[in-house]
RNA sequence: GCCCGGGUGAUGGAACGGCAGACAUGACGGACUCAAAAUCCGUUGCCCGCAAGGGCGUGUGGGUUCGAAUCCCACCCCGGGCACCA
């Protein structure tokens, strides 16, 4: 390899390895810099690592670089999402523990992370398949449990009846067993809960404060989806012995134009109303095809109404009028929400109208529509009309009165329901935490005390494709003694969600060696909130809805600081990388491999790659070829900070020179303001002009004036370093000596950037028609005068005199004729 | 269906009401070279013109403004999220 040539293998692995032994970005509760928690998503280890680990590490090193200069001490650091179904599904495949292959995973894209240059603590390093990990979050899920925030309780699951097993979702999707490809059913069966919905409202009005992507807001806002509505008993007729309806709605002002009622299928009461009468069999057959319909099935019947419905034949009664209307068994309202029964009103619900139209049952409509409204149902505001007591009223009038009248008569009360529904958490699975519980015979279900935890997972274990748990029929593992009487007992085998070891891991970062609690509240709260978070979109909804209730829940147990009540102050939502359009993936085949890069291009050129292909916010499109363009940049730059470029010489200052110190003021501000707006692209664009006039200046006849250019590289070095970490520290070594991360970020002089002249546009009408080259400073007065002195302006007037003129300066002039 | 994003050269993108297309990629032409790579220089939105210059141009149509890619209204297309939530 030629002198002279960047050698960016060398230069590379000198300063991973310098950064690692110097512990540069290690940090301290007792460093006095105020303190900033940086933190990227952790990775699930899925071996290699891909272009979306790479650009999402790449601006987390970047915050933290940026913030390190700033004078901030960054805590940044990493750790592995590491239980889960995909090492589950390979130890069964390949017949080795799923342990084994995590661990070497992790290996694997350890190496290939530290490659890409990211500073971390990694002392800090985390694992949760870890017992040392683990421990904790059995620890937690205790004192949930102490606190009544976890609970175990029927729930309807995915059973596949050839594999004897329940499925996740995404292993059922199409109604259909991804393993045996069996007709997947509904069953209800114990699983655990966490009460998310005890934070709901919490969890909805902190949204507010997060300095979050709105659009994630939004979709948390929905995800909760909380409403108002009115929750009141509806009579059957003639059946005193069966109690009332009971039935949420939002819009009670509408009950007068109630034309039937609607109870979901697995209704408690639909068995006693039709026992005995002529609808029994065919509500009956009707409800068995329901149950065993997957929900998937449920919603993608969709267009056959007539098969989704049927007439119990039984008559309820308005509470307002004394109206009997039929009552309904639909599969379009679902039993999980509300109280699983409605009043429907077709007048003013699409989903009411459309099976009301289906099954010929009558419209009333009880809100005065607009004239030119054409569509047969009207939701908006209105006069109530066709309502009895209520006409006349609008529409919030008439919610109001119809609410206290029934309050009055004790037949209902005003509710507020939740889409939100508690945390399954829940997994037969092996690779998971154990959640820690035994059963008795004696004393029933009991919790394992905090002493005897980890309940460790057993690892003489057969992964056998049966689709069971190997925990169940493991008998070291499932029989033991129960904490309370000593007596035989089972444990649970059930393991948690692994989102369950998400929701806490950013806790543990601040206190990570911790062998006597989960961490110390002291040291959460040094470090707690994360100041900036970064990762995908994909999370937009689960983790964080779930880490903010976890945050919540373990402030008012008392074991993180108690107005620690949000983990993730602000959040960053990158774009995902594509290929040909369509999303990077192992199942496409077009993944490109960052390892490549490493060895042909450097990480330092990938990492600019990433930076300067776009906005970060946004998806997208690979491209080998724009690698190759941040390389051939980083060499230009290499060339011009180690002196082969043009010829330096020693002399008084020129214009010349003034300009180029000019430039360099100005690059520092593009900088400090783009680093704060994450526009990063246009950062290096203007590094690359930057450089671009900088070879201009020194191939120049008159060469370059050596303390300014020795000025201005030493300031494009400074700021490029959080992004091209490598370069920039070999290059400020030899030439400055010491360490570039350690230097201050460079200030600027806001004057000094300002150009002293500036080139005016003169417009006649809007378009531009002369340039005109005017001192910064230059006068209103001044500009006019130039701009109607334009000959060009003069022959565009053809002798007219202007009608007006605006001056914007020092920019712009319009002439209007 | 509802809720978000987004439509700018061949391509990624730039332009926070004031020069549309910065910077880069690609392509083409040239220099250097025996040759190639690397590097360097130049051209590159469309149309008319020898040129000076002029006209058109940011999905479509309208509006506000001295001035609109940018703000407002309507529509079309693409991407994403949610979807019987009463």
């Amino acid at each position: 390899m030629a002198e002279g040539f960047y050698d960016f293998h060398a230069v590379e692995e000198k300063w991973q390895a310098y950064w690692d032994e110097k512990g540069t970005y290690r940090v301290d509760e007792d460093d006095p810099r105020p303190a900033f928690y940086d933190l990227c998503m952790y990775p699930y280890p899925s071996g290699p690592i891909h272009m979306g680990h790479v650009r999402n590490y790449t601006l987390g090193d970047v915050i933290c670089r940026y913030r390190t200069m700033n004078g901030f001490k960054v805590l940044s650091p990493m750790g592995w999402d590491s239980f889960g179904l995909p090492a589950e599904n390979a130890a069964i495949k390949e017949g080795i523990h799923p342990g084994v292959i995590t661990r070497q995973r992790i290996e694997v894209m350890k190496q290939q992370i530290r490659r890409l240059g990211a500073a971390y603590d990694w002392r800090r390093e985390v694992s949760c398949c870890e017992p040392e990990y683990y421990r904790w979050t059995q620890y937690l899920f205790l004192r949930l449990y102490d606190a009544g925030l976890a609970y175990k309780a029927m729930a309807p699951v995915n059973w596949c009846p050839s594999c004897q097993t329940v499925l996740a979702n995404e292993q059922a999707e199409g109604g259909v067993c991804e393993r045996c490809g069996s007709a997947v059913e509904k069953r209800d069966l114990e699983q655990w809960f966490f009460k998310i919905t005890d934070y709901a409202d919490q969890l909805l009005d902190d949204v507010e404060a997060l300095d979050w992507p709105e659009r994630v807001k939004v979709m948390q806002r929905n995800w909760i989806g909380r409403s108002h509505g009115v929750e009141f008993d509806i009579p059957i007729a003639g059946r005193d012995d069966l109690g009332p309806i009971r039935v949420f709605t939002t819009r009670i002002d509408t009950v007068f134009g109630m034309t039937y009622v609607v109870l979901a299928p697995e209704h408690p009461l639909v068995a006693e109303l039709v026992r005995g009468t002529g609808q029994e069999r065919e509500v009956t057959e009707f409800v068995d095809r329901v149950r065993l319909e997957s929900e998937i099935d449920r919603l993608s019947t969709e267009g056959e109404l007539d098969k989704r419905g049927v007439d119990t034949g039984a008559k309820a009664v308005n509470p307002f009028n004394g109206a009997e209307v039929p009552i309904y068994l639909a599969d379009y309202v679902l039993a999980g929400y509300g109280t699983g029964a409605i009043m429907a009103v077709p007048g003013e619900d699409q989903r009411d109208y459309d099976f009301a139209v289906c099954y010929e049952l009558p419209v009333i409509r009880t809100t005065r529509r607009p004239d030119s409204w054409t569509e047969p149902i009207y939701a908006g505001p209105g006069t109530k009309v066709n309502s009895g007591f209520l006409d006349g009223m609008d529409v919030d009038e008439a919610k109001e009165a119809a609410t206290a009248w029934l309050v009055e008569r004790g037949a209902g009360e005003a509710k507020v329901n939740y889409r939100l529904r508690d945390w399954l958490i829940s997994r037969q699975r092996y690779w998971g935490c154990p959640i820690p519980i035994v059963y008795c015979d004696q004393c029933g279900t009991v919790p394992v005390p905090a002493e005897d935890l980890p309940v460790r997972l057993p690892d003489d274990v057969e992964f056998l494709p049966t689709g069971e748990s190997p925990l169940r029929s493991h008998e070291g593992f499932l029989n033991t003694t129960c904490p309370s009487c000593d007596g035989p007992a089972t444990r649970e085998t059930d393991t948690m969600d692994t989102f369950v070891d998400s929701s806490w891991y950013f806790l543990r970062y601040c206190d990570a060696g911790n062998e006597t609690a989960p961490f110390d509240p002291e040291k959460v709260g040094h470090w707690m909130p994360v100041d900036q978070y970064i990762g995908g979109i994909e999370h937009a909804i689960l983790h964080l809805m779930y880490a903010r209730f976890f945050m919540k829940a373990l402030a008012d147990l008392g074991l993180a600081p108690n107005d620690l009540r949000e983990p993730f102050a602000r959040l960053f939502t990158q774009g995902m990388i594509r290929m040909g359009g369509t999303k990077m993936s192992k199942s496409k085949g077009n993944l490109v491999s960052p390892a490549e890069f490493f060895d042909s291009h450097g990480a330092d050129a990938l990492r600019l790659f990433h930076l300067f292909v776009g906005p970060p916010t946004e998806d997208v499109d690979w491209s080998d070829q724009g690698v190759d363009g941040a390389s051939r940049y980083l060499n230009r730059l290499w060339r011009l900070a180690t002196g082969e470029v043009g010829t330096v010489v020693d002399r008084d200052e020129t214009d010349a020179d003034r300009e180029i110190t000019r430039g360099r003021h100005a690059l520092v501000g593009k900088f400090t303001d783009d680093y704060e707006r994450w526009t990063y692209n246009t950062a290096i664009a203007a590094a690359m002009e930057f450089t671009n006039e900088l070879y201009r200046y020194a191939q120049s006849a008159d060469g370059a004036r050596r303390e300014t250019l020795d000025d201005a590289v030493d300031h494009l070095l400074l700021v490029l370093a959080p992004m091209a970490p490598h370069m920039t520290a070999e290059l400020w070594e030899r030439r400055r000596g010491g360490h570039i991360h350690e230097e201050p970020w460079p200030a600027f002089d806001a004057d000094m950037a300002a150009a002293e002249t500036v080139t005016m546009v003169v417009q006649v009408n809007g378009k531009v028609r002369d340039r005109i080259d005017v001192a910064a400073d230059v006068s209103e007065d001044e500009m006019r005068a130039a701009a109607l002195a334009s000959d060009r302006v003069q022959e565009q007037l053809g002798g007219r005199k202007p009608k007006k003129v605006i001056v914007v300066p020092p920019k712009l002039v319009n002439v209007v004729g």
